[in-house]
DNA sequence: GCATTATTAAAACGTACGTTTTAAAATAAT
DNA sequence: ATTATTTTAAAACGTACGTTTTAATAATGC
């Protein structure tokens, strides 16, 4: 029965692991380094995670989860208030844009999230095949949402499209705040803005055949 | 005054290490690792290269060069076979894109290239840095050429445009072969029909405003 | 209160890292 | 041919890794 220290170790490995490996990447993030920013003991990783491959899974459900759900419920509601009729690829991409924004950038998310993400789809395995996981069910969704809006485009044009606009989104979100990116400030009226041009690069592509 | 053999060696390094690092990341790749695959001496990487950050140096600087001359030259041939008049963005992106599709799956480059590349944008400093530097002289070029031929959008915003282009390719050459993927196969015809869909799905999103 | 469990703490385990050192072998120069 | 130099080889250096073990402390159940 674990009581309340405990889930407080527990967070707190957890948000320092998110940050240094977003860093530094799995290989170069140290258990360690890890526990010592967190203030906590270098057995409580093992104690409370089983090994470093386990801790990290449990970082990439922990920030995968908010912004999965966030994708569904977001196409969800533009699918009840359709009726019906096709949607939009700007709706679309927006929905499935929008979470990943709000949660790396607006909220109380570290921006160092991004980074983490992109760490994500170029780290070797199992890394890679663990955060796909992750990602499937809400991908698998959206697919279908395009596959509607767009019938004359075959479904693996659709994959790899889509594939390419997580890339677009994870390197505009990644590079926020550095010289030359479309993310300049975390300001709400930047990331609007900039995520209204992000859609904008993306759709025209999106549509075209 | 080094011999024929000295240049072996320095050369099977590189080529394992090359590979390496895409496999594994920087701080993932061991030299144990490397001198083990390459059949040479420990020591020889240090006498060498001096150390495991200078011999990445190298891996990035000669893999880069290629690539980088390929496109200026072929930005070079763009502008003087059109007399002046302003390029296509297309001709433009295809100037840009070409040499790194070639590199890396037309040529003798090994497949891993691509994954190189995409390690190279997110691994922690110092190799962000090395390898931006060695890229920059091209993308200033492309970016001047990218301005005379849409006047009416900005600079920074022609900056992420290019910089969400080169994610793009990366993406797609890394992925070449993977389910979903763009690139299904590396035969010349399937490569280069890869290429037209990528430069069409990107060529509209640059020029939108 | 006492026994039991859950959690933290500290130390040590074996392994592997990047680097340096020392010496041997191969190559070039005179 | 013999010296001088370059290159390879082997071993050891100090450090740090992930993990395990052992013990102490804190919380819970009866």
């Amino acid at each position: 029965m674990p009581n309340a220290s405990s889930a407080e170790t527990q967070k707190q490995i957890l948000d320092v692991a998110e940050v240094a490996i977003a860093k530094h990447g799995y290989a170069g993030t140290t258990l360690r380094n890890i526990v010592s920013q967190a203030n906590v003991n270098l057995a409580a990783v093992h104690y409370h995670f089983g090994s470093k491959e386990d801790l990290f899974r449990s970082v990439i459900e922990r920030i995968a989860e908010p912004i999965v759900s966030g994708q569904l419920s977001a196409l969800a509601a533009l699918e009840e208030s359709s009726d019906g009729q096709p949607l939009s690829v700007e709706d679309i991409l927006r929905a499935y844009v929008q979470p990943g924004f709000d949660y790396t950038v607006h909220r109380e998310a570290h921006p160092m999230r991004a980074q983490f993400f992109g760490r994500c789809r170029t780290e070797p395995e199992p890394v890679q095949s663990i955060a796909e996981k992750q990602f499937r069910p809400s991908t698998e969704k959206f697919l279908d949402a395009l596959q509607r809006a767009l019938p004359d485009q075959t479904r693996s044009q659709l994959d790899w499209k889509l594939d390419l606009v997580v890339s677009s989104l994870i390197r505009t979100l990644g590079r926020a705040g550095k010289p030359g990116a479309l993310i300049k400030t975390d300001t709400p009226e930047d990331v609007d803005q900039a995520l209204s041009k992000l859609i904008t690069f993306l759709v025209p592509g999106m549509m075209s055949n």
